[in-house]
Order: structure tokens, then sequence, then C-alpha cells
DNA sequence: CGCCCCTTTGAAGCATATCAAACCGCGTGG
DNA sequence: CCACGCGGTTTGATATGCTTCAAAGGGGCG
């Protein structure tokens, strides 16, 4: 968990997200492929991703695995009302996290209770559940080719609809998000080439143009 | 939405699991296969099951749904963060709710604000996200008999594990909780029966016995 | 240059969906 | 009381979308 090259800088700001900004958050950075914590870990901070990207998962014993959400930079993870963590997560790429105590930032246990309105986690864990409902549907009744274009509005909106999205996760992680394998999201995704609504950029096949997001739109609602 | 044939007795009582006791509470009914809100609807009733059953989905345009939960009696459902319903409630049964403004309950607007304490708001709304979570998982990647195992282990603990599991739903809305057909969720009943891990009383298929609990906990996680 | 990881693509297999038919209990009306 | 219709369920046959298995190509890095 402790990885002594890394550094550990302290800073007094906020997150955009929480409103107070007198909380202590610690810089961390993980490198690709470890975790930030673990399923069923007492849950001790709070992170904010600075730079990189993180997911978080469960896994079923024999290797199955349901990632729940990709954390970008900008979100804010990790924050639990049970004191326990209910899910893995890990740096999808080398990333960058602020840390800050939950008692810090919750004020459960301290004098200065409420350094953060109660409010600001509510609206964080709002926005979890909501994501989460959307995401059933997606998993239960959605096919191959409607998961891989929300997908990918999904990126697109969460990046602010760059020129040219770079996805941070591969084939598997993106497959693991949306119940699939990971070669019939390849095969959604060339078919979405095919039909010009995307492009890859260069040799990479991370980087994506969305060439016609409307057409994406109806791809990923053919309902709705 | 309001229906003249149904009672509307005030009470002044707390549901398990809201603290506060001086809330006004009026008592409804809704007939089987009626909503009791609807999706985008303003959110201004926090509902309380007293008898029957509820389910909450969403719906693509084509018709697929996705029933998110079950809310059996004693739960609390419909409370929302944004103000607006994010799914349909329905009765699946008969059913007797009590309802409770929300400003009355979570004080926003009122002069008597945290009527029920944030805490519980947040405990309830912790509860959903927990839920959807671990269903997530169910959903992206476990199969057919791992689902209805799990579904059945779901309810058997709601219902306080009772002799004869009384189901109030038919075998679609199961199936549109599990992500699944209304064949598929007969034909894996059907090989639990098979396997004797649970058995129908008398000749209607709703009322279950589990007959081997350890049995169809190691059906439901073949993992995990 | 060569190896490894990632991705794509093809072929075959399989789990679940789809289509179809029969059964059963139940309520209704003759 | 019985005939009938209907919704719900089961079961069978077939179809299909996704997975599994396999192979090849490409890029990056030592």
């Amino acid at each position: 968990m402790i990885d002594p090259a890394n550094s550990n800088t302290p800073h007094r700001s906020a997150p955009s997200g929480l409103s107070k900004t007198d909380v202590l958050w610690s810089e961390f950075k993980h490198q690709r492929d470890t975790s930030v914590f673990e399923e069923a870990e007492p849950a001790e901070y709070v992170y904010h991703v600075r730079d990189g990207a993180v997911r978080t998962c469960k896994r079923l014993s024999d290797g199955r695995r349901q990632i729940s959400a990709f954390h970008l930079p900008g979100d804010i993870f990790g924050f639990e009302n049970s004191g326990f963590h209910r899910f893995t997560a890990e740096a999808i790429i080398d990333t960058t996290v602020w840390m800050a105590r939950r008692q810090d930032l919750f004020g459960e246990h301290t004098g200065l209770n409420d350094a953060v309105a109660p409010k600001d986690m509510m609206k964080l864990i709002t926005r979890s559940l909501q994501h989460a409902e959307d995401h059933l549907l997606l998993l239960g009744r959605q096919n191959s080719l409607e998961k891989v274009a929300a997908f990918l509005l999904e990126m697109d909106l969460r990046l602010q609809k760059p020129d040219v999205m770079v996805l941070p996760m591969n084939r598997r992680d993106i497959a693991d998000y949306l119940g699939l394998t990971l070669e019939t999201v390849s095969r959604s995704l060339s078919m979405l080439r095919q039909q010009e609504i995307l492009d890859f950029v260069g040799q990479t096949q991370r980087k994506i143009v969305l060439c016609d997001r409307p057409k994406l739109g109806l791809v990923a609602r053919s309902a709705d």
C-alpha cells in the first residue's frame, strides 16, 4: 500500500465539489495496475484524482470482474459510509491522487465537525447512486453495440468532448465495465468505425475521434 | 395518480429507519399494476410500504425494462435528492403505502429543519447505493442460474427466512430484475427444484420452500 | 532486432433468447 | 354447476448474439 517512492506533499485546498478549503490533502502516486485500496479494507481516506485514471471493481472468486466506475481527473472516490471499502480501486495508468482523512473531511470524531458540509457528501453519494442506477439498465437490457456506444458517449462527456479522446483503459477494462468480453468490445468499435461514426487516430487504438455524435447517440439508445 | 377510492388516513408515527416521530404520514392504496409515481415526475413524497409490494424500474422506448429494486413491507422508497424521480414505481400487487412530504421529512424549506436527521437519509441512500453496486456485478458477470439463486436468497433474507416464501412478483418481474427472460427464470427455477434445492407449495408457483439454503448459496456464488 | 502486450479478426461453440404449444388455476358468465 | 377464457407458468424446438478459442499483426521498449 505505502510506496516509498511516492511523494507526499501536503496541500491546503479543495477539489471542486467540496466546499470547505481548510482540509489537509496529501499527494500520492500510484503506478499503473497497483491498487489504491482493496475491498473490505477500512476506509480511512477519501481520494481526489489529480492525474491519471482509476477503476473501482468487484471480483468473484473465479476471477470474473465487474468495474463499477472509472474515475478521471477531478473525480472524488473512496468515500464510504460504512467505514469499509466496498470495492477495490486500482490505478489504470500511472496516477496521482490527493488523499484526505475521512474524519477530517466529514468531521465525525473530531472537534471541527462538518469540515465539509454533509450536503457535499450527499451530493457525491447521490451522483454515484444515479450512475449505478443508469448502469443497471445498460448491463441488464442493452446489447453490445448499445453498450459500447453509451460508453463512448459517457467518456466523451466526462473528457469534455475533446477533439481526440484518449482512453486510459484497455479493451478488457471496457469489457469488464460493460459486462462483455474484450473481443466483443473490439468488434463493436470496428463496426462503429466502419459506419464512420468514429475513427482511430494514428495506429494506437486508444485515441478516438467521434465523427458523428448524433448518430452515436442513436446507436446508444435504439430506445429511451 | 389520485384515486378517490383510496383511504387517506393521517398518522403520526415513524417507520423503522427514520428516527423522529412527529411527521405526518398519509395512507394510500394502490391497485396492482398501477403506478405510484413516474420517472421524471417531481418528487414530492417519500413512501413507506405498509402492505404489498412495489417495483421501481426504468424503461427503454422499445419496452425493454430493468427493475432496479423490489420494495416490501417496511421498506422506504421514493426519496430523491434531485427533486425528480429517476424511476417509475409500480404496485406489483394491491399495496398500501404511507406517504410523507419530502420537506416535512427532510426539512428543506420549512422552519423545522432536520425533522429527520440527515444521517437517516444518508443511511437510506447508502443502502440503495450498496444494493445497486452489488446488482451491477450480478447483472454484468453472473449466469442465469447464479442470478436466480441470488434473487431467491435476497428475497428469503428480506422476508426473514419464512418457512414458505410467497413471492408477490411474477416470472417476468423477476426476469426484468435479473436481466433475463421469463422463460430462462422458469427454467432455472425448474433446475433448482430438480436438484431439490427448492420446492413449490401447492400448485401455485409463487409459494416456494427453500429446502437447502447452503446449497443455494453455493449456486449463487460459484464464486465470491 | 526481438519480445511482449494489446488489439483485431475469424471460426466454432454455447448460453440465453425467441417462438411455440400445452397445462393449470381461477374468475366469469351461461 | 360447468364451460370458457385468460393470465401465468412450464417445457420444447430453434435461432442468435455473444463468448471462447485461435491466430496474426502492430507498436513500444529493452
